[in-house]
DNA sequence: GTGCTTGCAAAGCTTTTGCAGACCA
DNA sequence: TGGTCTGCAAAAGCTTTGCAAGCAC
């Protein structure tokens, strides 16, 4: 696991994979965005888009929806909403509250998505990890 | 992807599996339970554990809460509650709703985590793969 | 007996990392 | 100029999968 820190340098390959990400409605892997990135700057490297997107995500500037064993998915739209993921075939959409009926029995209500659980997940650091970044300043 | 499918048969592995979870507080690995059922059943393999915790997690006896790029982490307890996780070092700690305060601006209350982010998340079947799912019946 | 399940080991994939050179501030 | 950052490619690490044998029902 990384350390948590700023961003320090506003790369030409910083700049394009944070424009091109909030560009999207949808959720696109590393890969994808690797794709897309790449028309405009061919050059650039997977290993640049994964370092840029771990960055972007530790500065609160995207948001990483992280699926089991799979790809990571990445969401340029960090305002307040919530996802509903497909577990057959990993398709994730945007839901707004007014599509969700409750949190301790949701049910989405306008998406279609036949719902089988759901997770509210929060965060940040742990005290000992807190601690420690205090002390690192 | 797997097919979605309910569990057929009560192997002693996948009973040791489930069992052993459900014990814990924790939110171990794959590995670490792996670890810790070897103990009853020193011969079980590793590709067993993970094949029983997808089949239970398909059938909603276990959480899955999976990480980005690292291992994933289940949860016996399927009762309704929230997790937080650390972003530095990983660690998981479960939340009730009275430690949280709104869901817009959440703030942990009791736990000492430094709360960056949160993320509620649906999981179920789209509409095309559940018609799918209904018409192999 | 049927066909789901297991153990083993190899393969698959995504993500991370080392290094030398390049670049931003 | 100094510390970051990039490209490249190899390595790492978790999870999945093929296959033959075993087991639940």
């Amino acid at each position: 696991m990384h350390t948590a820190q700023k961003s320090q340098r506003m790369t030409r390959q910083r700049r394009v994979v944070l424009e091109e990400l909030k560009k999207l409605k949808t959720h696109p892997s590393a890969e994808d965005l690797y794709s897309i990135v790449r028309e405009k700057m061919p050059t650039i490297s997977l290993g640049t888009v994964y370092r840029n997107l771990d960055l972007l995500w530790r500065n609160g500037q995207i948001l990483k929806l992280d699926m089991a064993g799979g790809q990571c998915r990445y969401d340029g739209d960090v305002s307040p909403h919530y996802h509903v993921r497909c577990m057959e075939c990993g398709i994730i959409e945007d839901l707004t509250p007014d599509m969700v009926r409750g949190v301790d029995e949701p049910v989405v209500l306008k998406s279609g998505f036949k719902v089988e659980g759901w997770r509210l997940e929060f965060s940040g650091l742990c005290p000992a990890c807190n601690l420690a970044s205090l002390l690192a300043d």
